[in-house]
DNA sequence: GCGTGATTACTCGGATACAAGATGTCCGAGTTTGAGCGG
DNA sequence: CCGCTCAAACTCGGACATCTTGTATCCGAGTAATCACGC
């Protein structure tokens, strides 16, 4: 797991994407707007979310994106791996063959991790969107088509 | 907080300082040729643990590094930060200003870090330098003066 | 034998080169909707 | 009024260009121990 701006842009949209009503899509343009981001960069990080079975895309004049069906109980957590991959934070590549197989300060390294992921896991994007302001809201529910 | 290759090589150089005598030092080439890393840039890392007070530097002839005096029990945090410094994993640089001041998903990362380093704060780098094989003890003191 | 200077073996700091990966842009392709146009 | 075609509005994917940052090297400076030399 690491943190990039990716991660931050996937997350703030994930926010407003679970606010689209059911039966509605929401567009790369409007959520690019909302955040003042590249509308083609955006799109790519989306693809991935997309790719990992949190959000559907539909293709067309009114395509635009939604969350899929499994994805409305989505965690922080899924959404950092869909976008960063499940690669370890620490990765030691010394060689410490002799005795011991793999490195003491990696074990500890991960556990570290782990404790971080355990507390993203448990936090649910939907918990969170509705906690926006009811200008963001409306912001959202204007743009869905 | 983050990870990278000087932060790896930072905890593992401190394993062995850690396991240097008292009133005995070790000098930087012999620490770079157990880890086979560049004499050069390790310096540089130590650098930056000498300036946080974990190790001592003595210059001159038979100079070298040994663990400061409150440096017996130093956590694997403490080391990291010396390295890395305290920034922030995750770093939201949007403007919600509108109604929250600061962002809900920055204040969930902040947590979620902070479980991270309450795990590696409570992890003293003794405790794992004892836990060396007897050859790698031995090379250290040998090397030591 | 003893002080004084030179040499050596270190750490320290800045400047700089190099590499990798994140960030962002461009363009072409596929897809659906809707409008326009001819029969 | 029907059907066909074409244009528009989207997502998707690959191939780049750019920019930041970690990684590494080089060189000069400072410092302390040791050695050499002359008195």
């Amino acid at each position: 797991m690491k943190f990039t701006k990716a991660t931050n842009y996937a997350l703030h949209t994930m926010m407003y994407i679970a606010l689209v009503p059911a039966g509605k899509v929401i567009g790369v343009k409007p959520l690019a707007d909302m955040l003042q981001v590249s509308p083609t960069y955006l799109s790519k990080i989306l693809t991935r979310l997309v790719k990992a079975g949190i959000i559907v895309s539909t293709p067309g004049v009114h395509g635009g994106y939604k969350l899929s069906k499994s994805g409305k109980e989505v965690s922080f957590l899924d959404v950092i791996h869909a976008v960063e991959g499940t690669a370890s934070l620490f990765q030691c590549e010394f060689e410490h063959g002799e005795a011991s197989p793999l490195c003491l300060i990696q074990q500890e390294m991960n556990e570290a991790e782990k404790k971080m992921e355990d507390h993203l896991q448990s936090k649910k994007i939907s918990d969170f969107s509705e906690k926006l302001g009811d200008s963001m809201k409306d912001l959202v529910l204007r743009e869905a088509k």
